[in-house]
DNA sequence: ATCTTTGTAGAGTGATTAGTCAATCAATAT
DNA sequence: ATATTGATTGACTAATCACTCTACAAAGAT
């Protein structure tokens, strides 16, 4: 593996444990395995280095999850297999959600990368959109529809890192995902 | 007001803007009017300072939420109630609700003061249990609906703090409250 | 072969900060 | 009156930290 990808390693575990004052950037460079110049070769701050770690995990998170939806063919089987790969991802990286959890409103992240993030997720929005335009999902605003279904999908995360064998259980698997269909879809 | 309610204050509007080790006690001093000594008589260092914060942001959350609910009648009533009481709550102090995002998973709220808020939540979870005892709310674990509903709320307030004119939108809130029961009721 | 760029190291620095401390001050009790 | 307790102050300190700087190594480029 490169530094920089040591360097990011180790950020996010100290991060997401430590927080990011309660961090030191030699403390970050030494879990890496690197001297502590060389996090300053490749982040010219700290400030840098967490944002440009954020927006690494949220692609991996988007990226993982749309990862082969082309070949889905119904909207409510796009939605599970999002919802799915979603929690799939998570639950094989708690660190990483939890990161993204802990840091999405903290001011340490600009609003700069903010609007970077907000370019990714436009891979849902537009599946909403079409949604509503089929009569598939409910007249409803597509940004509060977003916010709704997301930080739904995240109290379900929460949910299975603390009760993982429920994850393996597919009857409620099943009832789960209804449970945040039922908010989009038309009746 | 008290010195300890100036910092309180102060410390609220500080940690949110420049989060936790970003804000120098000193900052949280003056911008509570008080010398720094005095802090630290109010508070043994400043972790218990955003822990005290923490709790008392909660606790009021619950309390305003609730205040009156014993005189609602039906379950679905007492939903609304707590729900529009939130969402009233959260708009008129922004500060605080996004004070609770930020630092809901972060390291330095301790896991003692996890476990007090734990028990203020109660109140919650009996109103669900109770529900799903009367066949008014699913059969499913307290844990995942109180989560999830929580989080739901969380995106709904999010979506109405950047949309503040849908808050006096009746039509708008009594489909948005249906998005949040549909979820909860046993159909 | 020589030059240029890029990566890596780690000691050093100037600035900042959490928490202490000794000294008053105010209020209440005896 | 006197003692006791708690409130308040702000100068001080020991430690820490983000970032710089200089030096050197490796790898391409010419």
């Amino acid at each position: 593996m490169n530094k920089e990808d040591q360097i990011f390693d180790s950020a996010l575990q100290l991060f997401t444990t430590k927080g990011f004052h309660g961090t030191p950037t030699s403390e970050i460079a030494k879990i890496a395995g690197v001297a502590n110049g060389t996090l300053f070769h490749y982040f010219k701050t700290k400030e840098d280095l967490i944002n440009s770690l954020y927006l690494k995990v949220k692609n991996e998170l988007v990226d993982e999850s749309t990862k082969g939806i082309e070949r889905v063919e119904t909207l409510k089987l796009k939605l599970e297999f999002l919802w799915s790969k979603t929690i799939h991802w998570a639950i094989t990286n708690p660190q990483k959600i939890f990161f993204i959890q802990q840091y999405m409103y903290s001011p340490y992240i600009t609003s700069n990368t903010q609007e970077e993030v907000d370019k990714i997720k436009e891979v849902y929005i537009d599946l909403i959109k079409e949604g509503i335009k089929n009569n598939e999902i409910k007249e409803i605003p597509v940004e509060l529809i977003y916010n709704i279904a997301m930080q739904q999908l995240f109290g379900m995360i929460q949910y299975l890192v603390a009760n993982p064998d429920k994850f393996h259980d597919s009857e409620f698997m099943n009832i789960a995902f209804n449970l945040f269909y039922d908010i989009l879809k038309k009746e």
